[in-house]
DNA sequence: TTGTACGCGTTATCAG
DNA sequence: CTGATAACGCGTACAA
């Protein structure tokens, strides 16, 4: 094996897998691609050469002639809700794409529309995943000129070109207030600041549902601004001697599970705390035993998210579209 | 612009630039890499060119051509600690690579060593940033066969063509002991089932720290084993009369702030949870206000995985090299 | 100071 | 069924 002036092993080509097989450098690539038939004999002759050397195709070589990467831009956002749950997007998001032949490339969201431009005309990426999409959101217009097929998490405006994956939102809010009703409850105070964040298009989507359901529910919706420390003592304020209040919030769960827990609010029955699953609540699990939990379905999104890109990349005049997926309560 | 038959734009190349800057496509390449000198005319004439075409060199040509691909590659542990904690080095990485002009490439640990080869034969990464590494670790081996320069997170045996960054465990270990002498305990009970994973080397190191210091200072250690929800408990079993208990893990603090909340441990005065910080303790700072923190430096991890690799990259016959950064106790 | 010409390793077209 | 051969877009040695 040839080696260069720092020493580096210089990778075999096609060229040497021809030789190595005694075939055209041709043949060789129509043995990795299968876009025309090849005997048996040569097909055998080629892959034990292909073995021998431990070739893979040059990436680079290959994106230049074909324009297709075989890599998908993949932007997240910046630090605002979660890490933890967008790590497990972001690791069935690779998992998934490398199942099906992809590599994931991060961009981060501080690059905005300019990163994505980048990734684009330099032709790194041939396709991309946005996270935590806003309604009107400045990267979709440099995707949208890119022509690039694309999937968002999250449901902007408008995408003529890419299709879209999230979390039913609406149905979310139906359910947790219909559950608030089942508990026998005559509030239902949702908490970590809804109201201020009717822009973010989950939470609107959210709320639309929870306000759409309380026309038909007899269940009071309460929309609280203060810190999430301060949710219990607010909770038991709306107590009603015979009633509950029911607690729900897209997020920060576990910082009201532990001002629960630190002032003795687990053990009322006066209160009953819905929770949004998947936020890594296992360090509190023998508390949440008793909390009804609904799964965000964050793995089906993720796995969603990929084989409905692979989809547009793959089939010839694809349609984008909308898929919404339907959360669950958890049981036990 | 031309269209492809799928409707997408053709993104300008250098040829296009040269035509309109009526010079030729060589003189493009040199304006852009600085290769030679270039009359001040001239270069204004194929900056103003590249401007308006909005000009991006081709990536996978570039690469072709100069086997750099201005991509690093990084291996991403599977899900085992703190995903949230991940996050913030995945973010902080990705962010400063592009600082330096590369891009991030994930590759999940699940791929394995077969991961690392894939990346390195294809060409797709020039360089290579392994998370999370272990003393022995199957996944050094065929990135030393690459011979591509990289940095560990985590302290290898052996690291021929790579760098280690890491925060310095040992010292971790001595200052904890320290402390917990400093704040009165006789006791420091370390949490998390740490004498199971010795194996991983940022534990064993840090119980090399723990137990060297403890030849000195007068600091009984208790290793326990037992869930987190039961620390709290345990630690109240082993307080003298005038004497505290120190507790401290490398993970879970939250999981024993919220059990010592649960437990009503927090208004006593028989233990001090001594805790690592950055581990998303946002959610209960209410009550972490008292608890002495020590900074993990997590993002100048981070910034000095992607320098050091950047300075491997650039510099001919970089040497590899050894950086542990110290931790710091977090005042106020 | 600038232009010409070649090759990087593929894919894909055109002959045979 | 298979082998030559022409691009793909850029970097750089060689000429001028």
């Amino acid at each position: 094996m040839a080696e260069d002036r720092a020493g580096r092993q210089k990778p075999p080509t096609s060229q040497d897998v021809a030789r190595l097989a005694g075939v055209s450098q041709s043949t060789v690539s129509y043995v990795l691609t299968g876009s025309r038939p090849i005997s048996e004999a040569t097909r055998r002759r080629v892959e034990a050469a292909i073995l021998e050397l431990g070739y893979h195709p040059n990436s680079g070589a290959r994106t230049l002639r074909s324009r297709r990467s075989g890599v998908i831009g993949l932007m997240v956002p910046e630090a605002d809700g979660d890490d933890g749950v967008l790590m497990v997007f972001v690791r069935t998001i690779a998992r998934e794409a490398r199942r099906h032949g992809y590599d994931i490339l991060l961009v981060t969201a501080q690059e905005g529309a300019d990163g994505i431009r980048r990734v684009v005309r330099t032709g790194v990426c041939e396709a991309l995943i946005l996270m935590e999409v806003d309604r009107h959101d400045e990267r979709i217009a440099p995707v949208l000129a890119s022509g690039l097929p694309f999937v968002t998490i999250g449901k902007p405006e408008e995408f003529p070109h890419g299709s879209v994956i999230d979390l039913d939102f609406e149905m979310l809010g139906r359910m947790v207030l219909e559950r608030a009703h089942e508990e026998g409850c005559a509030h239902l105070l949702l908490f970590g600041a809804l109201d201020h964040l009717r822009s973010r298009n989950d939470v609107s989507r959210f709320l639309a549902g929870v306000e759409d359901a309380a026309e038909e529910i007899p269940v009071a919706v309460v929309l609280d601004d203060g810190p999430l420390a301060e949710v219990p003592a607010r909770a038991r304020r709306l107590a009603a001697p015979h009633a509950r209040t029911a607690l729900f919030g897209l997020g920060g769960v576990r910082q009201v599970l532990f001002a629960m827990a630190a002032s003795g609010a687990l053990a009322q029955e006066g209160t009953v705390l819905l929770a949004l699953g998947g936020e890594d609540l296992a360090d509190v699990s023998g508390l949440l035993a008793p909390v009804p939990q609904i799964d965000p379905r964050r793995a089906e999104v993720s796995e969603l998210a990929v084989s409905e890109l692979v989809r547009l990349l793959r089939t010839e005049d694809a349609t984008p579209r909308v898929t919404l997926v339907e959360p669950r309560w958890l049981e036990g």
